[in-house]
DNA sequence: CCCGAAACTTCTAGCGCTGTAAGTTCGACG
DNA sequence: CGTCGAACTTACAGCGCTAGAAGTTTCGGG
């Protein structure tokens, strides 16, 4: 069944190959006799169109690449699920090809700078670390849409959320359970990444907007985006004296952490202490206590950015579009619906 | 700095094409000061070479797709992570097409079927429905190494982890903490997978072994694979009065699920219950109490998989080959080392 | 019964790159 | 000073497929 080529299928049916290429393409203008003559000739000898070969001479791909930092984080894995359902359902599909940066700048310059060119027909694109300068350089005219509320150049198209009003949301939703001393929990201990940046000023925003005022002995940052470490800076902080009643947590690893840290102290939760996480991860609905967690429209998320990317694709080359969201805040046991 | 071709570089260095792509390739023989003529009308050009061109010519894609059933699982996404360091850092380089099947026979059959050929160079697929003669008749010709436990005809290359001797070891892990009545916990409740059914085998033997003789009434099936099932179905076992001392989970989900069921009926882990769980998910360390699990070693798996893989690439033909890799059994506070 | 258009099919030129075979250029040697 | 081989470089034929031009056949109408 090996290397059957259109050749050998013309040869077999005795036309030529694009009569066979029309057969397969479905194209009008071929008589019904010939469509049989040509479809028996495949399917005797077993051929499968080289996707090379179509690729070449079309141009396009019909993969996608898919990069952020790592697919072992729950946020990222159902993402990829999302885009890759997505891509396969646009007309015409489209496969994923899987490029994890670490988070790191190196990583992220790797993605943009694979030395080949051609494999892949766009990118979707999350960035952290590298300036919004250096992508713009380095994406060469590959078509992409960047994700998230890293870094991104006003000539890029991308999509996010409102993480300042989410943050807020989530914020007002402990004041509304009657917290008074809300701490933020997970962001980076050195080099604030922009999401937890935006997610500091959005928890700040909802604090005055409650009539409190933001403390900054309540910050509780993590020397990684980890349950554990989010567990020990809680813990620690906690150990020390640190008195509070609510928690927003940069995202549902640190809420999990948030949980640990609290469960070995026997602080009860929401009781003692209300959580909120974000991102809502599956595991948020099982944990014990659940977590209430921001949810952002990951679905919208996956079609705008897949709509862009493909008018990018197409030949769109206006300016950037920068585009948001929903989200919602779905209450669990760690912070009941008011 | 788009469509610069190998052509446009040949012409601007007033040199052949092969010339240039001597000097891209690094070949030998090539003098130095050609070289560095070339290398700077590349670099003028900005030239990329066309990774679809280079592909076509050498027959090579330098991709190989890892088809699982979903990337949102815990253990897949781990795996995906391994495998996609470990096809990169292997020469010639890999990167990786993510292919999901959902876990559906529809979606095995599809990823074996893609209709077109020479996209990937090989690839490496976890089974779970598809019987093993489908696969031996679908995947035609291209090099294919499986995954795991399930299905996998004589006449191909499989790794996994020794099932039957891991569930017995954890059997006999709860049985040195003093457990008697111990549950099996998470399987499907119809159509047994083989996953779970090597495990129930080995939990059989970890009892038998330790003189204790199995109960049916200690087996208890989930709807889904999912935490919220596994808890559902716990939940639903001890309010009925079932009395147990110690669980052995088919995966960490099913451990997570019964973190839940416990907590929420203020039983205590791992005092009246002991629970061991399976894969070994990053969440395992974090989650309270932290849970035992089976760790498969996954580094030893994508490495022996890639490496029988790089194999059937480069031709080798022989009959498939079953490995073993091996396991270990990471003793945390939910059922913590005798 | 011939002509032109419609309906199909074949021809052919690439898509961008590689590998083999066939030059070309030099320096060294007889 | 002609010759041979090493050291380089060029020419060219694909890899498998697509698409537009060009050719062939078929038919209805004049």
């Amino acid at each position: 069944m090996a290397g059957v080529r259109l050749q050998d299928v013309a040869e077999h049916a005795g036309v030529s190959m694009k009569t066979v290429s029309n057969v397969v393409h479905e194209h009008p203008h071929v008589s019904h006799a010939m469509r049989e003559r040509v479809q028996k000739a495949i399917d005797e000898l077993g051929y499968r169109p080289n996707a090379l070969g179509r690729r070449l001479a079309t141009g396009r791909t019909g993969l996608l690449a898919l990069a952020f930092a790592d697919v072992r984080l729950p946020y990222f894995s159902e993402l990829a699920n999302l885009v890759s359902r997505a891509a396969a359902q646009t007309s015409p599909g489209y496969r994923l090809l899987l490029e994890e940066t670490e988070g790191t700048l190196e990583g992220e310059r790797a993605v943009l700078s694979a030395s080949e060119a051609g494999l892949v027909d766009g990118m979707l694109f999350q960035p952290s670390q590298i300036s919004s300068r250096e992508i713009a350089e380095r994406h060469g005219d590959l078509p992409m849409v960047l994700l998230g509320e890293g870094p991104a150049p006003l000539s890029m198209d991308r999509v996010m959320i409102d993480n300042v009003s989410a943050a807020a949301a989530a914020t007002r939703h402990l004041v509304a359970l009657g917290r008074r001393r809300i701490a933020f929990l997970g962001h980076e201990a050195q080099a604030l990444s922009s999401t937890s940046r935006l997610r500091i000023v959005g928890y700040q925003e909802g604090l005055e907007q409650s009539g409190l005022s933001a403390d900054p002995a309540l910050l509780i940052a993590s020397d990684e985006i980890t349950p554990a470490a989010s567990a020990a800076s809680l813990g620690a902080a906690i150990d020390a004296g640190l008195k509070i009643d609510g928690i927003v947590c940069r995202d549902d690893l640190a809420a999990m952490g948030a949980l640990r840290a609290l469960h070995e102290r026997g602080i009860r939760i929401p009781d003692d202490i209300a959580i909120v996480g974000w991102d809502n991860i599956s595991f948020t609905a099982t944990t014990f206590p659940s977590i209430t967690s921001i949810a952002p429209d990951l679905d919208a998320l996956a079609r705008v950015a897949l709509e862009m990317l493909g008018e990018r694709i197409a030949g769109f080359d206006g300016l950037g579009r920068h585009r948001l969201v929903d989200y919602e805040l779905i209450a669990r046991e760690s912070a009941p619906p008011a």
